[in-house]
DNA sequence: CGTAAAGTAAACTATTGAGTGTAGTTTTTC
DNA sequence: GAAAAACTACACTCAATAGTTTACTTTACG
């Protein structure tokens, strides 16, 4: 790898790194230079501006994100047995370090900057992608009976959300006190009974 | 009222609008200062510092929040009213001004100093002070059948906060595009499905 | 009404941090 | 191996901001 790609990665994780440790705010871009191995030049021939540096990160992560394998529905695999792959798959997501270090730093600026809020909330991510139609089938074949697919895939995910994603987000809860087994557990409990076809 | 009280409430307003229109940190105590219609100094005669002033604005925020009647399980009324109820209620406080700008401004900083947050966590607030023993209540008198009533307690909060609250503190939606009866409706009806006595 | 407490304006210190300019060195590339 | 590109150290500008000092005015209250 050439120098000035080496360089440029460094610059990216030590940006990173410090703007999960300690916010964009107050992180300066001498003590990126100083994390990264560079000088504080080089960051600036490669990142114009702290914003770009900011935004470069952002793209990085989210490109990073979305690489799970889509869950289709199959009639012939019992309807628990799926939804709690699929919670499975997300929990993992929601809970690993690199989903959650983007997490925070998105999430600090998202309170300051509504645009950047939009602008991500557009962005759908996980199971979200694909729990919608996965119902859909779910209900055509008569499985499910739900009257409201996009209600219920949202009832779905946010219960996974705010069990394990919002507690280790604000720092509320360590990784180690969760029970992640017990949270998909309850989730598609609650789901299922609700919806699940008579 | 005295001018001194006066003027520190008026700092207060101030500082609280405007941390909560750009965050602590971008916020000056000139512009607090000019936006109470005080001098600088006597900022700095109520509140040393500025951190001193934000602990003075949580901790007057906090203050105001806990005021909401506490709900009783009652034998006589159906148990889809009174879950109705307390979820009005909760939904009210949750989209209310004052709790949604207490709560950008906590959040921001929680992000940033964990031992904030644990602190925080621990007030219980709005319904969760009294929804754990409702539903034992409930329990006992055999109207509902729950195994983990504090588990249970979660879901039924955690619903509304994800479709009500978090939406409206990162600025995903503004709270005309929300459908708050119809959010209860569906919070309730999902928990019953899962835990109404046979 | 006079004194003490509190408020005011404005200049000031000291620090921090974004971004630039320069002069010289290392790496890449042809 | 030489020109071009990228890196380095470091001194610099410029703006913002926390907190202070000073000299003066207004408000509270016995």
């Amino acid at each position: 790898m050439k120098l000035s790609e080496k360089k440029r990665l460094a610059i990216l994780d030590a940006a990173e790194a410090l703007f999960y440790k300690s916010g964009v705010e107050h992180t300066s871009m001498d003590q990126i230079a100083a994390q990264a191995g560079a000088s504080k030049r080089t960051v600036y021939n490669h990142f114009a501006t702290k914003d770009e540096l900011f935004h470069a990160i952002l793209a990085r992560m989210l490109a990073n994100i979305n690489n799970d394998e889509v869950i289709s529905f199959d009639q012939n695999t019992a309807i628990e047995h799926q939804l709690t792959a699929i919670a499975q798959q997300e929990v993992r997501l929601l809970t690993s370090a690199n989903f959650l270090r983007i997490a925070k730093i998105a999430f600090m600026q998202m309170l300051l900057q509504p645009e950047l809020a939009q602008s991500l909330a557009n962005n759908s991510m996980g199971c979200m992608r694909y729990l919608e139609p996965f119902l859909q089938d779910a209900n055509s074949a008569g499985v499910l009976d739900i009257d409201e697919v996009d209600v219920a895939a949202k009832q779905f995910v946010y219960q996974l959300k705010s069990f394990v994603f919002y507690p280790l987000l604000y720092g509320f809860e360590s990784a180690k006190q969760q029970q992640p087994e017990l949270v998909i557990k309850q989730t598609v409990a609650l789901f299922l009974a609700r919806y699940k076809a008579a």
